[in-house]
DNA sequence: GTTGGCAACTAGCGCGCGCAAGTAACGGTT
DNA sequence: AACCGTTACTTGCGCGCGCTAGTTGCCAAC
């Protein structure tokens, strides 16, 4: 039992270490540890290597190990400027986890717009420089080039890899569509930096409505815990009876501002979020919502990741499964 | 003018190159280009030295700076799990900023809830970890430590330095005071991860209480999201007519309950958020809150992980990150 | 003329690790 | 008996850099 002292921090284990306290070389110990291919280790040395090395709490340099293997095991994740949603994140997250299982590690970074500092791509020196937005300007591919980094993606020859197939749209119309909704209209966000991909929502929304026999009704960008009476108010006049919104935080933005104008959500409006964030199931009415597979998404950007790091090829199309309607009690039947 | 050609990545300029091609030993290039102390480098030779490094690309090798000098330079800053707004996030741009120019990098890191990944501390060995909410749990110190890091921040003995003192809970327990309040009860998370966080703002809140001759009313842990039924119904039958609520996602689950029974906030129990998240001006009625100020705390913080990766006496706390209470829709008098 | 001091450098070790090359022992083959 | 292949290791170099301990030449002081 090792009682580490905070106050004067003891002497970092090394691979010597180990192989000094148990009789062996550090060539191999080091090849135990790295279960390194080609390698002949009787099983008992391994197990008292193992054991030792846990016994010491010995933890690899990660310094040392980048410098003399010349690979970080670091991925980089350049992300946007603007905030991120809630299911973005949890990408992000099993993203990292996958990564971590394969010995990497994920790192996100959100440039400067100032661009002042130094870009951690030359601090961090990782493997792989991955734009999650999925576009790099040619002056920071150059820049990415030049601290060293092999694998930029997308690859500017590459053509672009949508993670999203954002069909979340899909699922919003044709479930306010099924409960026997025909006046629906989309609430999209006000927010500039992300207008983008607002408008293929929306688009999305608008085909879904079309190929149903339907269109939408004028919609409207809100801005999230800003008040929205007008929006509603316009909507109730044109005889609209349910929202799709944009993501959960407008949809909460919508059901407080009706809720406030004394309407009651979903008998007098129905509103279906998106992203099943942590909003939806805190509010109430607890919102039905969209939920995507954040999951299969993250392993996919992982394996992107991976595959960049290790010169193989890309993966396939994401293996993500198709996302999924949770209604919970913002939605009904017009007039319910 | 070197062309780099960004298929066969060229051979990394090392300081050794610099060094060959100027007829000079490797450590007169080091000296000028650390500007070490105590070392005399004629004029000459520093411009000579600083000159054919531009022109060769010199970049420092990061690991192996790290490897040899047994310092990062690199600061690690935990960020907590809800989003941030823009203004903190602009708070870290300036953090990052700051001890650029000193020569270190700012990477943020928001640990997984499930914990299932490696640590990030453990990875990157940072020179200092700091956490921007303030606190750390005795795990994540443990850990932390374990990894070699020097300076945690803040220090779990010198709570004194803690860019956030925590006044929040007594705000929150003051604000319903003055309403009229008197059966004050305080509603923690049941997350486990955040447990120690938790137990500090409630001891918190039970000081203030106790300053203003209360005490509070037996306190519920809930969960984010789930029915909080029970805790409200034992609350009105202990004659509790408001509530603070360790953040804002806990105080936002207490309203929609409340309202699910068929009560009314602010009417039958008040609800006193923390943190002032986006959620709290999203639901309906919005949250009466506590801003954590964030304007010059990136500033601070980066002072703060400085003087504390060069073992100097940490700076004085700014006056400017006292909190405030923001009033809102889900406060009241009793009955009001 | 010796000494001492200083400016301006250089030689070289060590940080911890990955990995190529070498070695010793042993059993089997021709 | 010589040769080979395999197992189970060890020796040792190099990754790029920080930094200590020199070394050299030159000039002032006694």
């Amino acid at each position: 039992m090792a009682m580490v002292d905070s106050r004067t921090p003891t002497k970092r284990v090394t691979a010597a270490d180990v192989a000094r306290s148990l009789g062996l070389s550090r060539a191999t110990v080091g090849f135990v540890l790295n279960n390194t291919p080609g390698q002949t280790i009787s099983a008992q040395t391994r197990e008292r290597v193992l054991a030792e090395a846990t016994r010491l709490g010995y933890r690899p340099h990660t310094a040392a190990r980048a410098l003399a293997s010349g690979r970080s095991r670091i991925v980089l994740v350049v992300l946007p400027d603007w905030p991120l949603d809630f299911s973005v994140r949890r990408n992000l997250e099993e993203a990292s986890l996958a990564l971590d299982e394969a010995g990497y590690s994920l790192i996100t970074y959100t440039p400067h717009p100032t661009g002042q500092s130094r870009p951690l791509w030359e601090v961090l020196e990782p493997d792989v420089v991955l734009s999650f937005t999925g576009s790099f300007t040619d002056a920071q591919v150059a820049s990415i080039r030049a601290a060293g980094v092999r694998a930029v993606l997308p690859a500017p020859d590459a053509p672009t890899v949508a993670p999203y197939p954002e069909e979340g749209p899909l699922l919003q119309v044709g479930h306010l569509h099924a409960l026997g909704h025909r006046r629906i209209a989309y609430a999209g966000s006000a927010d500039p930096r992300i207008a983008d991909l607002v408008e293929l929502r929306r688009s999305r929304a608008g085909e879904a409505a079309a190929r149903l026999g339907l269109h939408l009704a004028p919609g409207h960008d809100l801005r999230p815990g800003a008040d929205a009476a007008d929006a509603v108010a316009g909507w109730r006049a044109a005889g609209v009876t349910a929202v799709a919104a944009y993501n959960d935080d407008i949809a909460a933005t919508l059901v407080g501002t009706a809720t406030r104008m004394g309407l009651l959500v979903p008998r007098d409006l129905s509103v279906v979020g998106h992203d099943d964030a942590p909003i939806a199931s805190i509010v109430e009415p607890r919102l039905s919502t969209v939920r995507l597979d954040t999951a299969g998404l993250g392993r996919y950007l992982a394996r992107l990741a991976l595959t960049a790091a290790e010169g193989r090829e890309p993966p396939q199309r994401p293996t993500a499964t198709a996302p999924l309607l949770v209604q919970r009690a913002s939605t009904a039947a017009p007039g319910a």
